[in-house]
DNA sequence: CTGAAAGCGCTTACAG
DNA sequence: CTGAAAGCGCTTACAG
């Protein structure tokens, strides 16, 4: 089964004029006359002609294809972040080459797909990227962009709620409250969303004279719920909860909940990200939103201008804590 | 700004070999001597070069891209599709152009620029279609599968769960329980898997005698809680609900919980999908599990085969219903 | 095992 | 406004 592509030549023939000319037709901005406009457009209808993407891109440079690669895929939030991306980078008529990666770090494999696919930017939501890969982009003049995460040690553009300065109020939030047997169960430890939230929150409370309990999550419901449940059985109560993010923060909520504390009474609870269903009544999660539309927007103008600039650019915006059911 | 791609010919002549040689070094299976081999992999490692996999697919007519569409962004059961999907086709050797849509129908342009990108096949999961593109695709010979979704008019391959066999199954379920005021929550009503669902368990109770109430939904979790909770208000209670899919069932769950109505007891509730959030304790939904994996597996199956093979082929799965504490 | 050459389907100066 | 020609970066018979 050979696959018959039509080519513009066979437009060209049945139209009587130049590949050259059916190559016009199908590029903006190219003079061709009205007539032989119509002409061609004819014949590629009957032939169901679509000029061939690829070839153009091989004189042209521009794939207008991106690579976005993610890790998490469980968490919603990086759902939604999908949703969004593949939205707005239509409207400015790429393409998103995607990858789920399960491993830890992206790995030299993946990159060298997005290069050979000559990908005009890779986006990076949660996946690792080592600083030597990083290099290799460069020298490929490819340009990176970290999403919601930020490592200053990695020279790459990078957008990101600012993690320190949400944390910071939300722990200005819980201390006013007057709380002072405070927990915070971190993200994956290696992530820089988390170590950023955890240094803001606990070195806040710090300053107060507050030692906040730490426990060890890892950004999923299913271990939040578990060690939450656990620490409860163990004979804590604490005053206040904050989850790394909002799925960390439902899943000690649902353990609270099991162990009949009541809520926002006994244990406050607060998360990160605003996702979708933490507005739900059931959860009515209070949380810090992350304005995940203009943080995409931002992401985007970095892509479209880094052609022109050397130096890589950080964008980090605030988001604001949203008060539901889940705090007094 | 203008991007340096290193060239195979480039590497060629640092290598001092021609360039088919280097060609044939980054092409599997192709005969080259083990000396110079290690020549051009030592030049294109200086140079940081990497075949370009466009212009390889111009003439090998493999793109071994994918084209994957989808709507409704919003439902965690295609989030899971999504990751499988991407993870599988890499494991093939495909990677996954992702297209999100929000139009209910997937529009010309949108696969216009898939045939552009000489996509090898397109799924489509669920987007509805029209027979005229459907017809379209034909011509250009591009195997469309339909996941999650049949449509007995649309020439084309289709992936899903037996719906109507599920939907009966769970009305057994349902009758052998000695219920008879029954509810069923509607999905999108224009949809396939709304429609065989609905089909199957109306026609096995009405079989039986009984009638089921039909409220309409939308797959949505924030309209099923609101129809419930109305519902509720106006007087009814149920003795069981099932949910055209889990985040419905979720919705109604929740109204019923706000409505302090006793779940189990008072009213069974439910779903279709087993997404993940369903077995969170806080909800242990008792639903339908579609067998993902295995959808999917077939799905790549098809795409495989699907050269060798002209008429369209359609897979239809079963799944099985978990009871967990939605149920008695 | 290796090279020279043709060609994949396009765009884009260059003439006219 | 239009055509002939060169060339994008590759693969693949064809010779040797």
């Amino acid at each position: 089964m050979v696959k018959k592509v039509v080519s513009a030549t066979e437009v060209a023939k049945l139209a009587n004029v130049s590949q050259s000319t059916v190559s016009r037709v199908f590029t903006p901005g190219a003079s061709v006359s009205e007539k032989t406009r119509k002409k061609v457009l004819e014949a590629a209808e009957v032939l169901n002609y679509h000029p061939n993407a690829l070839a153009r891109s091989l004189i042209t440079k521009k794939t207008n294809i991106i690579g976005l690669a993610m890790k998490d895929i469980q968490n919603p939030f990086y759902h939604e972040v999908l949703g969004i991306f593949s939205k707005k980078l239509r409207e400015k008529g790429y393409f998103v080459l995607f990858v789920y990666t399960e491993n830890e770090e992206i790995q030299q494999d993946e990159i060298h797909h997005f290069l050979e696919y000559n990908v005009e930017a890779i986006i990076v939501t949660d996946a690792l990227l080592s600083s030597k890969l990083v290099e290799q982009l460069r020298k490929n003049d490819i340009p990176v962009i970290l999403f919601n995460r930020y490592e200053k040690s990695l020279l790459c553009n990078s957008v990101s709620c600012d993690n320190i300065y949400a944390a910071r109020e939300i722990a200005a939030y819980v201390y006013k409250k007057g709380y002072t047997d405070i927990v915070y169960i971190t993200g994956k430890i290696n992530t820089s969303t988390n170590r950023d939230r955890q240094k803001g929150f606990t070195e806040y409370l710090k300053e107060k004279g507050i030692d906040v309990k730490i426990i060890e999550g890892d950004y999923t419901y299913e271990r939040a719920f578990h060690v939450t449940k656990q620490f409860i059985e163990d004979g804590h109560k604490p005053e206040v909860i904050f989850g790394a993010n909002d799925i960390t923060a439902l899943g000690a909520l649902d353990a609270l909940k099991e162990k009949n504390v009541r809520i926002p009474k006994e244990t406050a609870v607060i998360g990160f990200d605003d996702i979708r269903m933490s507005s739900w009544p059931n959860y009515a999660l209070s949380t810090w939103i992350q304005p995940v539309q203009e943080m995409v927007d931002e992401t985007i103008n970095i892509l479209m201008s880094s052609k022109q600039r050397k130096e890589p650019q950080t964008i980090k915006v605030k988001g604001h804590f949203i008060h539901r059911n889940t705090t007094v």
